[in-house]
DNA sequence: GCTTGAACCTCAAGTGGCTTGAGGGCGTAG
DNA sequence: CTACGCCCTCAAGCCACTTGAGGTTCAAGC
């Protein structure tokens, strides 16, 4: 199939697609009149990426993720992958959440502290104000 | 005072300085013998900055509200940017939550069902598992 | 056989918010 | 006068693509 057929097949962009060869992480394929013409299995490996990627695996992580599979790792490996990938993930979320509270909490602050004033005093951008 | 000491004080690199000038953000200052020369007001600007950027603002986002800073605007002003952002803190917890149940569901998934199979049969990298 | 239009090609630059590095100039203390 | 630290500019790198320019190939209709 040729690279439009394999976009709408896996869901991405033509450009992805030549991004993804660009980098390493498709293999090239065979070329017929300069057009790059694709078998099945790199319908499987993107699609394989496309997951990786909608889990918000990094490029680097679904390369990892990808040699595991063409080496036949045990699933462990894919598992810790998951893992810690998951760690990352939750870790962001504290992050956002302590961020979330600290911008409410200025919000409120604003609200109740300086009614009607201007920028320049506002609590919201008072520099030891919800500093972490 | 040079530009060293500004990015002490206000506890921000020396080419963010120079990189926010670049962009803008930052009035290009007095020079003597071709170095910055910085006032206090340099100072006050920056600090601005950085507790913007420490919210996690862009730099755009900043940009306004240096803007709406200097021009002595209403609180209601500043507050409206912070709610604002707040609100986008808030989806990105959302979605981030969602992607977290996604990966932690086929985490457990992996260890219930494939237990010790190979990586490319590994529910957490079957394309339907855990889609959106 | 010729033309048209869609799909394909490569290469370069833009996105955000800086950081890092190369290669040089200025200022001051010994 | 030399050594050292601080300063300067300009360019490239990070991530994961997207967008655009300018040109080639393919399939279909006349």
């Amino acid at each position: 199939m040729r690279i439009g057929v394999l976009a709408k097949a896996a869901g991405v962009s033509v450009p992805t697609i030549r991004y993804y060869e660009s980098i390493g992480l498709l293999t090239p394929p065979a070329r017929l009149g300069g057009q790059r013409i694709y078998g099945v299995e790199a319908l499987n490996a993107l699609s394989l990426i496309r997951h990786c990627r909608a889990l918000d695996f990094s490029i680097d992580e679904t390369r990892d993720i990808l040699a595991s599979v063409e080496r036949r790792l045990p699933c462990s490996d894919t598992k810790s992958f998951a893992e810690k990938h998951l760690g990352a993930i939750r870790q962001k979320i504290a992050e956002l959440r302590a961020l979330e509270a600290r911008v409410a909490s200025l919000v409120s602050g604003c609200e109740t502290t300086c009614c009607g004033s201007t920028a320049p005093d506002c609590v919201i951008l008072q520099p030891g104000c919800g500093a972490a």
